[in-house]
DNA sequence: CTGACGCTTCGGCCGCCGCCGAAGTGTCCC
DNA sequence: GGGACACTTCGGCGGCGGCCGAAGCGTCAG
């Protein structure tokens, strides 16, 4: 029985790249879009430097990361936003229903922080990802009824907040990305990931801490009442979901 | 280092089920949506009954596959659309470029009629369920260019034609499923498996051997150039993909 | 030049897991 | 009841691969 069927081979080879908790911690980590370097990524995983090589060896190998020499380090990213969905995906199978459940208090408001905002590679999540879409929908900007796609005024409103949209390429230009701390869809693609790009730009929110996690600024939350009648209110994880996402039901 | 990051844990708990030729190739035989019994996975897959049970056991218990026993066989299918889903677009990020290399006739037209029209889980596939997409878009009942999603005239169009949709539940009316023949978004979500449903039901299309791959029937024809304006010939393949699609560049 | 540093390679250890055949359990049919 | 059949359990085998520390290589700073 040599020959097999290739194509269950070849996802057989892909699915083994994640499925060593090393090597998936560090997809995890890489999904804040940013580059690490190789230490960094062991410090991260906890495991000797010499191990984490041959890890990024196989990921680079496999396509899903890229990388880039720069002197003595070793920098590597996600290899483009077809594989961060892909991490996304599976880590949005996993965690419905069982959100991360915290050790200690500092893992607790960490993962507070993270339910609050943050970035999905390239675009925002958390609650202020849910927020930004629950507004662009109420004011149909975006439409989820029968699909998930901006609206011709969706597309005015980002020409006229000068957020531009690079049209060429592939890549749609609204995506649902199902959020894994508020278990509902919120707006990835070109258009997420610009107003993420915009956002950080402008400072309406920032990176706290190294990893993923952001905070809104009050000129964001100004600007984002102004813009899209968010509500800082909208902002805040609510008790009720808070504890749900704390203490999930069982396995 | 006992206590590690616990998404990672359940992250590369999840992608280990998929990172064996043999479970793969059952999740991709499941992809036609119906339930297997054990040993015709086993005899699909190539190995003892022993171990196709021992397969089994671990995707019910990773809640991959529902199980059903009647009498002395078990029946499995995929878990829900989800996982679905999940197959699917680990499939997809295996496939571009490097479609099915046939090793002999019988694979070569086994993969062709795949090409020309297949379901992919619950929806239409290939060159069919691309064809039928395209239609859809040509016509203004479906949207692509901001998003994907049913317009107001395709909403009215799946009335007119008979076709109902449910749409309580969280799954999306409409979504992008990337084929990985084509390498070209179809639909899928509730307005796709349900226009697959009625193509089976009305024998627009027929399943041919015991796997994925369906025929178009005559009365097929007609209805889809009837309904949609589908010419016969948008469903044969080009030879330019076909040769495209059997001698990929390289690995 | 020298030492510190980041990364890689290598050898060796260990545990996991996929495989099989044999034996056991439950179901169906005659 | 008896035999065929679908599936499961078990024991044993073999290979893969993740882990480490030690040693080596290139880069950078002083």
């Amino acid at each position: 029985m040599t020959t097999r069927d290739p194509q269950a081979t070849a996802l057989a080879r892909l699915a083994a790249l994640f499925a060593d908790e090393t090597r998936a911690a560090c997809l995890l980590a890489l999904l804040d879009g940013r580059a690490w370097t190789a230490s960094e990524l062991a410090r991260h995983a906890g495991v000797a430097a010499s191990t984490l090589s041959e890890h990024l060896g196989r990921l680079v190998a496999g396509g899903l990361l890229a990388e880039e020499r720069q002197g003595r380090h070793r920098y590597v990213r996600l290899a483009d936003a077809r594989v961060a969905q892909l991490v996304e995906d599976l880590a949005a199978q996993v965690a419905p229903g069982r959100a991360v459940r915290p050790r200690n208090l500092r893992e607790s408001s960490a993962g507070a922080a993270m339910a609050r905002g943050r970035t999905c590679y390239d675009h925002l999540a958390g609650r202020l990802g849910t927020a930004v879409t629950d507004a662009l929908t109420a004011r149909g900007l975006l439409q989820q009824e029968t699909g998930f796609a901006l609206t011709g005024a969706g597309l005015a409103w980002f020409e006229s907040a000068g957020i531009g949209l690079d049209r060429r390429g592939r890549r749609p230009l609204a995506r649902a990305c199902l959020d894994w701390t508020e278990r509902r869809p919120h707006l990835a693609g070109v258009a997420g990931a610009a107003l993420c790009r915009h956002a950080l730009e402008k400072e309406w929110c920032v990176r706290i801490g190294s990893e993923r996690a952001v905070k809104v600024t009050a000129a964001g939350e100004r600007a984002l009442f102004d813009l899209l009648g968010v509500e800082a209110a909208a902002l805040r994880l609510t008790p009720g979901l808070t504890e749900q996402a704390h203490h999930p039901m069982g396995r």
